[in-house]
DNA sequence: ACTATTTCGTACTAGCTAAAACAATAAACT
DNA sequence: AGTTTATTGTTTTAGCTAGTACGAAATAGT
């Protein structure tokens, strides 16, 4: 390491990916009038029959806190609803209207035709070793958050 | 493609491992009692005599609407300062103060250690393996975003 | 039954984010 | 010179984000 690098390049370059790519799905969600995240949890509760907040919450990677907000956007818009569940009084159901549920099918399909455009030019191995490459960097990451969380200065050998 | 899938499950991946890199990295950084973006800028700061809003933000990914006002919180804290630039009226320098400059001196090598801990079970070619495959999503992506931007269905000729 | 703990969704805070509109300055062009 | 046009940083707005505290309901333990 001679660096003068601050992050680690390849880290940066996580940084980067993401940032395009958000900003390319972006363009087509926001002609729909929706930002990402809620686009995100209309393709969640597409084909169901509504889920719970916690569940649409680790499905589609939104805290508790910030999904109260993102459905209540998309209830004033109309696009989904909270029902009270039967089987347990503290749980609510999300689920699309029927309006929901029209804009899900309407354009549903031609989101993926958008974003698996991304990969024509990959073949099924490069997605493949694409996706195991940052499932591998992802269990490691976790995997030290959860060991040496915080301090480090622990000790370089072992 | 069968698909069933709603963003393809390596782009979900790739916003899995992207939310798991951020919240390993502010382990550390929280106990600095900064924000990532603040630490950002620091060891971005750090070793230069300073530099322009619009280099800065290039260097950091925050676009300056951002990135005045996490500059001002800085600025609060005593870390940076605002210098106007000599050769154009319209641009301000950024730069750390002296106390800026020792937390930079005093946190950085450590924090180098905190993040690279991560690559420690991987090889050089893992880890440029990794950054390649990072780099190609990314150009797919950045090109495909400044020819068909936002509308589909134009044809898949080309 | 009765307290204690956990879980669920909401409310609130500080902060980041992109995007658009703006004022001041600079550069380019006549 | 004087008039566009572009660039720089700030402001404003709507929205996402994590984190914490909260009330209500469920579960566990006694």
């Amino acid at each position: 390491m001679t660096s003068t690098s601050t992050f680690p390049t390849v880290l940066r370059e996580l940084l980067r990916t993401h940032q395009a790519f958000l900003a390319y799905a972006a363009t087509h969600v926001h002609t729909l009038d929706l930002t990402l995240p809620q686009y995100d949890i209309i393709i969640t509760l597409g084909d169901t029959p509504g889920m719970t907040f916690k569940k649409l919450g680790e499905k589609t990677l939104i805290t508790k806190g910030t999904l109260t907000g993102v459905i209540s956007r998309l209830e004033d818009k109309g696009l989904v609803q909270r029902v009270a569940s039967e089987t347990d009084g503290r749980s609510q159901i999300v689920r699309l209207t029927a309006t929901g549920e029209a804009l899900y099918e309407r354009t549903f399909p031609e989101h993926l035709v958008f974003i698996n455009r991304i990969f024509n030019d990959y073949s099924p191995e490069d997605v493949e070793n694409l996706e195991s490459a940052l499932l591998r960097l992802h269990e490691t990451v976790t995997t030290l958050r959860s060991n040496g969380s915080g301090k480090l200065a622990d000790e370089t050998d072992e």
